[in-house]
DNA sequence: CTTATGACTATGA
DNA sequence: TTCATAGCCATAA
């Protein structure tokens, strides 16, 4: 069942429940590798994508943020489908992670 | 084998 | 508060 670094991270990703979010140190945790944040984003980068049951769009920063510049069609998109999914947002643009992060 | 890169995070000015 | 830098570690070349 071991598969490769990226796969992992986005098994992870998969289980994050809709109206949720998740850190990419989160994601990173629960996937054995807790110093790893930043090669979950790269897994993200080369992610099959929300088609590919990897909703990417519901990992943000460790302060709520979104990736800016590499939205899946603008950085405007992630944070719309995140409302539409009941996420609710701060008025710093950041996602109120106090309420909606994800604790599974 | 070593070097370079990066959708991160924590810390300091 | 925002901006810049250092540290971390997997992947590619």
């Amino acid at each position: 069942m071991n598969e490769g670094f990226f796969e992992r991270a986005w098994d992870v990703v998969r289980q994050i429940p809709e109206g949720r979010v998740a850190s990419y140190g989160q994601v990173a945790r629960l996937m054995g590798a807790p110093r790893c944040a930043r090669q979950v984003g790269y897994a993200m980068h080369g992610s099959p994508g929300v088609a590919g049951g990897v909703p990417c769009h519901r990992v943000v920063f460790a302060d709520g943020s979104l990736a800016p510049g590499f939205a899946f069609g603008g950085p405007g998109e992630q944070r719309r489908m995140l409302e539409a999914e009941g996420v609710g947002f701060l008025s710093t643009g950041s996602v109120d992670m106090k309420n909606f992060s994800w604790e599974a």
